[in-house]
DNA sequence: TGACGAAATTGGAACGTTCCAATTATTAAG
DNA sequence: CTTAATAATTGGAACGTTCCAATTTCGTCA
């Protein structure tokens, strides 16, 4: 059943041509005479062969493979990422191959000893938590390209591509203090993350700019996930002066504050202020509409992957560190008008 | 900056043995001797050598890599599938080349080829909507192990993982008829889907076998998101006789549902039975918590890894159908009683 | 017709590994 | 002390491609 390999010689053979000819076939190279290549393109079809890439990468160093590795999949946010970066890599005639660590570094480490092996000419990490700079030097010692998305590691002098998770953070607390909101929560995320670190200076800085303290007690960490948000807003609501809107880490906390909202029999929006942060997919759908930071994930994917080629095709580029900008959406998880509710389901 | 390439010949070098005694380390022969293994690592280490699998490759023709591609990998489920996948295919040292086909063929195609050309030793698809047979036909004649999940193609002629979608649903309805319903809607999903068709096949047959007629206009078809839960229970709500509850195609559906509930001032489990397919992973932690039929992604997609692997060991191994078996998991959305809540909500 | 340059084709040496058969070192038995 | 058996080690030929330099083919022009 399993056929012999058929090889770039069977193709000569059979088309009465040397396999340097075929080689160059398989290139696309100009100098090849039209009827020749066809010759040669049918013997492929005929034949059933089958591009060795092995073979073809011992000998030429690039390798047309990209790696892509998260630190959770489940997570939709990365999942969209990686969705982004597939679209261009692919487009560029690259393949990419996909890792998810589960946020555990030393699960990290073998893939990414795994995709050197198999000679990837670039890669694109979201690192998993605590991972240092000295867990990536081997990496960037050797030369092959690397980006980072969504947290950065300064130190690991390596281009990065990150949500400017500051400003965004201060947008969303801006409007909440605009709505007449006085008591105001921040809630999810694991304290010890650069982005965490990132989103709650932003909440505490709107809140100082409008002459608000900033509470310890109204910063309430928890795993970045819908559980998280849900034991998250359990604690914030038994506070003695129970917060009247919440900042959430992301958009999985945030779906579930509101489920724990429900659970207490207080309507997200109405009676209580929620926003998100990531703009996920689901965000624009659930019921109340999530008012968010749109990082657009998917986007950021894009971005990294463009990023990534370049310095894939331009050699050792300088290490650039992109931020890039987020918007607030407002939808109706912060209270909006059903004027507004109309405005965003209908675009 | 790039260094040059370290090859077993410089290793071989720097310990003092030949380059076949450094490859029979790498395989971790037992035929070498402990002190010449121990001078080798050291090499290795020294040096920092990086094994090249390229060549290997080419030499041996197993290559250690798995392909998987799915369909959709936004949707959580299939993100969870290929985190049950990795798991397994990495502890057997495997690494997994993800790809997305985002539900088109054309896609499905180019991946499947690049993967071929990588010298993949396995393949697990999960098939775009519309793949016949014959797309896979010519992969399946390389003699490539290959095993289908989620949505078998039976005249391939290969193994394949699916689960009990004609038991689950019927689990479903005659949970929603004990509970005494009896206009039971089956929302969402794409009508020319075999996964669709197992499924509507069961709810009809459950509605049948309690003696109740199974209406067309109960059946409301829609893209399998949450966005297409959202209108096909709007349309539902437009029918004159309108339905006390409905099995959703799966737990995106269902979301969606519960969300056009909402925005129609209607609480879903209170005012209108909901049950889901699948049991993704925020199926436990929504508000209410969705009873759902449970599929268990990441097991299945563990399953399916297992089978492969077995067959990639094996040589060509005769195809088997595996249908894995499912199970009703009640909880709050189909009108749970609140002891039988607090108990979900603890365990 | 011959010479010339351009266009097209080609043989063979790499690339870094594995595998085989052959060799050498070590141990056990006589 | 030899011999046989076993344990370790080794050179060299693959694997299927690309790339270089060299060669052949062809059309054009003097």
């Amino acid at each position: 059943m399993a056929k012999e390999r058929v090889t770039v010689v069977d193709i000569a053979r059979a088309a009465g041509v040397s396999k340097s000819t075929v080689s160059l076939v398989l290139q696309g190279s100009a100098l090849v005479n039209e009827a020749t290549r066809a010759k040669v393109n049918t013997a492929i079809r005929e034949l059933g062969y089958v591009y060795n890439r092995s073979a073809a990468n011992l000998r030429q160093a690039r390798s047309k493979i990209i790696g892509i590795v998260v630190n959770d999949l489940t997570n939709s946010f990365f999942a969209e990422l990686a969705v982004g970066v597939d679209a261009v890599v692919q487009s560029a005639g690259f393949v990419q191959f996909l890792a998810n660590t589960g946020e555990k570094s030393e699960r990290q480490r073998e893939v990414i000893a795994s995709m050197r092996e198999h000679g990837v000419s670039g890669l694109i990490i979201s690192p998993a938590r605590g991972t240092e700079a000295a867990d990536l030097a081997p990496l960037v010692a050797s030369g092959i390209p690397v980006v980072l998305v969504v947290r950065d590691i300064a130190e690991a002098g390596v281009s990065s591509l990150t949500s400017d998770n500051h400003a965004g953070a201060m947008a969303a607390v801006r409007h909440l203090i605009e709505r007449g909101h006085r008591r105001i929560a921040f809630l999810g995320g694991f304290p010890d993350t650069a982005v965490f670190e990132a989103r709650m200076r932003g909440y505490r800085d709107a809140l100082r700019e409008a002459g608000m303290p900033a509470l310890d007690e109204l910063v309430i960490g928890s795993a970045p996930s819908r559980a998280g948000g849900v034991t998250a807003v359990e604690q914030a609501m038994m506070l003695k002066e129970r917060p009247t809107a919440a900042l959430c880490f992301n958009d999985a906390v945030a779906f579930g504050v509101c489920d724990g909202l429900r659970a207490r029999r207080l309507e997200p929006g109405a009676d209580f202020a929620v926003i998100g942060f990531d703009d996920v997919i689901e965000a624009k759908t659930a019921v109340p509409a999530l008012t968010t930071v749109s990082v657009d994930p998917q986007g950021m994917g894009e971005r990294a992957a463009d990023l990534l080629l370049r310095q894939i095709t331009a050699g050792r580029a300088e290490a650039e560190s992109i931020i890039s900008p987020v918007r607030l959406v407002v939808r109706q998880s912060c209270g909006g008008t059903v004027e507004r509710r109309v405005k965003e389901i209908s675009s």
